[in-house]
DNA sequence: AAAACGGGGGC
DNA sequence: GCCCCAGTTTT
């Protein structure tokens, strides 16, 4: 796992379709706008602790509160996490539902959320497109959307079934590290020339510019 | 459509 | 010091 890890960034909430829903859905709210090494800590000390819906529901909140820690937003995921599991055990036996609509309703889970426990915890076809995705198919021109869940429509239609959780993936990557919001390393980028967004890096001043302007705090194309 | 949540690591 | 972070909820 740990060589998984090394090499591929693969976690153990979500590297592959056989890890248990609950599993997904805690990692996965963990993860939320926090970077994937403090994701692995707090979901670690969760799941070790607290491994079924039943037991996390009935932790005290300050308990979960020390073990998401590492996370961002700990006072905010821990309550969300015990809320939702308390729901797991109130309304569905223990169990994750596997609907878009049921796993919206829980407290902390939003779309992109909701696709990872169907993709990750339940092998169906999903595809959880974050900022990171939206923003490069944007750039490359692969689609022309406003919203992420726009974009999760548009890359259904352009890319085969079977090949559209790996360019969700690979485009998430290319966003983490060549293609950030702000300084893309358009120089490096081994796709430039398909890019219709910057070539050498020149409209990219221009963009950045703009995008330092908009200035609230917030990521933008 | 913004703002709040929320804090550490990188440069 | 500013930028960044596999979002969601509330104003």
């Amino acid at each position: 796992m740990d060589a998984l890890v090394a090499v591929y960034g693969v976690r153990p909430w979500n590297w592959h379709t056989r890890q248990p829903p609950f599993h997904v859905l805690v990692g996965t709210i963990l993860s939320q706008r926090t970077r994937d090494e403090k994701t692995d800590l707090a979901a670690r000390a969760v799941l070790e602790r607290f491994p079924d819906p039943a037991s996390l529901a009935a932790a005290s909140l300050e308990t979960v509160e020390a073990l998401v820690r590492p996370a961002n937003f700990y006072r905010t995921k821990a309550r969300r996490l015990r809320e939702a599991a308390a729901i797991l055990c109130r309304r569905y036996g223990g169990r994750v539902p596997e609907s878009l609509e049921e796993l919206t309703a829980l407290p902390g889970v939003g779309r992109k959320t909701a696709n990872c426990v169907l993709v990750y915890g339940f092998g169906k076809a999903a595809l959880p497109v974050d900022v990171h995705v939206h923003r490069i198919a944007n750039r490359l021109g692969l689609v022309r959307t406003r919203t992420p869940e726009e974009t999760e429509r548009e890359l259904w239609e352009i890319v085969p079934d079977r090949h559209r959780l790996l360019v969700n993936e690979l485009l998430v990557k290319h966003g983490q590290t060549l293609c950030g919001p702000r300084n893309p390393r358009c120089v490096e980028c081994p796709v430039n020339a398909l890019c219709s967004a910057g070539s050498g890096g020149l409209k990219d001043e221009g963009r950045a510019q703009e995008a330092r302007r908009g200035r609230n705090g917030r990521d933008s194309l």
